[in-house]
DNA sequence: CTGTTAGCGCCTTCAC
DNA sequence: GTGAAGGCGCTAACAG
């Protein structure tokens, strides 16, 4: 079991230079001479040198690495969102660490405990639908690494957070409802105890306020985002009998009730008229008819990642709430 | 700025007891009385010690960590694998650290020079469509870091690697649409520069070989995996007049296609029959009438993680190849 | 430009 | 059971 584990001391004895000079070789430091930079070079390349960041992080207190904690990767939101963080961090030389909570508290106390034990530099994360105390998150601000919040904003002493207007697209979506025509505006919402939700709910209910619609109680569906709910509410829509348009705040949802609605011999968007969230690619090539909210995901990624590398590098203050507004996508206004 | 830095010394001056007793506490050594092991870890919760892994770690020349690189997280397939990884990971212990290479190989080997600077204790990693060259593999065989490929699998050296039996899931697809009494199927595949979708059409072909039935060049139709090619290939199945099967190598296709065929008339399953790769969980509610083949996805990632940490831990040799098995899911099969 | 010295925070012999 | 000493691999003063 002879492996090769080079460092570079072995290569400051096979050249007789001394390990420090070596050492700035390796990193490119301007206070070697190019010739000996160069025999350096070709000796670590000999030898398979491979530097170890273990105990370059360890000396230099830093480690060039942002801890992402996201509660599912597989949701094309988040991989968004990640896809955003990664190339901002990566144009910026830092690299990136995913974790998931999957919705669980007790994991991502465990996630926060082994990203700081490591020493990411920042922490950029969107908290789980569990989390209610941030006593694991309080470790990272003792030890001046800053802590950016994304998607899901949280009051945790001073951090920065972005996040998505959520009252205003739901707003807008409804309105545009509205506008078309609709009187009878049925929300398939989100689980209440979640802000976003709640503000999804808010921005409809604001919505009908300003055009004069009353809101009704059974005009709200909660869903627990599940992929049966759409069909089970679609049931409810047609119980209901003079539903004219759709408001969901989820993806799923809207596509499999329209699936349903459809095969009941229901017209999208002539009957009824449905607006929901794309963020998945695929709903727009299955559901032409879904009018959508186009969420600035990826652009939040970048954001945020901006945000968390400036206080980490210029012990920038947070700037506390960033709210990034989405768009309507609005594929078929035919309505009527 | 004054941060919370403490460290097993501070903990030592605090309690005037040697670092190295605190250091055995704080692993729960056996060799530490439970008197002064409660003492310390008392002492280390009210200063708020955090560990520092990178030292621990360069000390002791194990991260417990595995580095797991993969073409692209938003793949329902892939994120089901990660599932897999982390579940097994995490049981025994260790950490992962999930990269993208988004099929590229220049990423492929940024990344994996970081993880082995990183010193991670072995690799998981399913190769991007453009490497075919290894050499940034080899370094963690010389640094006797274990590499288990996993579903893109790959004669390197002598390593692992866990991939699905392509050719067979193919052909129990194709059979299933000729014992329905399908004669005309028509096969939606992949690039034919990946081994997989060559698998994959090779497949259909021995099915067909084996019913009697000629394979032919216009039936085969190669597409990008993109969202659209489902709507062409339907419009050339329309074209081609006499299908009445379709055996598609992509669920994202096979969905549109389906979605396609019917918005013209089609009644599916019964003009046309469709067997399709159920990787997205939604596809099943989408289209209940797509009869899927359900991939060993989950199992896939905890056997190539057993196996990976087996040869970390045990020094045990590579297995070379296992092949798993995938079943057909018939969700209506009253065709004809 | 290069070498000397010291130490990041932790663990692990080896003593006692 | 606990302490003393040394070093994992690298880098950052400080010299010269």
């Amino acid at each position: 079991m002879s492996f090769n584990k080079i460092t570079i001391h072995d290569i400051s004895k096979a050249l007789e230079i001394d390990s420090s000079t070596v050492s700035r070789a390796l990193n490119d430091s301007p206070r070697v001479s190019k010739k000996t930079k160069a025999k350096i070079l070709a000796k670590a390349e000999e030898l398979g040198y491979q530097r170890n960041s273990l105990a370059s992080n360890l000396r230099t207190k830093k480690t060039n690495t942002i801890g992402v904690v996201v509660p599912r990767i597989s949701r094309n939101f988040f991989s968004t969102v990640i896809a955003g963080i990664e190339e901002t961090a990566h144009e910026k030389g830092y690299n990136v660490v995913i974790c998931q909570s999957l919705e669980s508290l007790e994991r991502e106390q465990k996630i926060a405990e082994t990203l700081l034990s490591n020493r990411v530099d920042g922490l950029l994360i969107s908290i789980s639908m569990q989390t209610t105390s941030y006593n694991h998150l309080k470790p990272f601000k003792a030890y001046g690494a800053p802590i950016v919040f994304y998607d899901r904003p949280c009051s945790f002493e001073s951090s920065s957070s972005v996040s998505i207007d959520d009252i205003d697209a739901s707003f807008k979506a409804t309105e545009h409802l509205i506008l078309q025509g609709c009187k009878n505006i049925v929300h398939f919402g989100g689980p209440q105890e979640i802000k976003l939700y709640q503000n999804r709910k808010k921005g409809y209910q604001n919505a009908l306020e300003k055009h004069g619609l009353d809101y009704a109680e059974d005009y709200f569906f909660s869903t627990k985002l599940s992929e049966k709910d759409g069909i089970a509410m679609a049931k409810k829509v047609l119980a209901l009998g003079n539903v004219d348009g759709i408001y969901s705040a989820n993806d799923t949802a809207a596509i499999s009730a329209i699936q349903y609605l459809k095969s009941q011999g229901v017209n999208i968007p002539k009957d009824i008229a449905v607006v929901g969230f794309n963020n998945d690619p695929i709903s727009a090539v299955i559901e032409p008819s879904l009018t959508t909210i186009n969420q600035p995901d990826f652009e939040m990624g970048q954001k945020a990642t901006t945000i968390l590398i400036n206080e980490i590098e210029n012990n920038a203050k947070p700037v506390e709430s960033i709210v990034l507004v989405s768009e309507l996508i609005i594929r078929d206004s035919s309505k009527h």
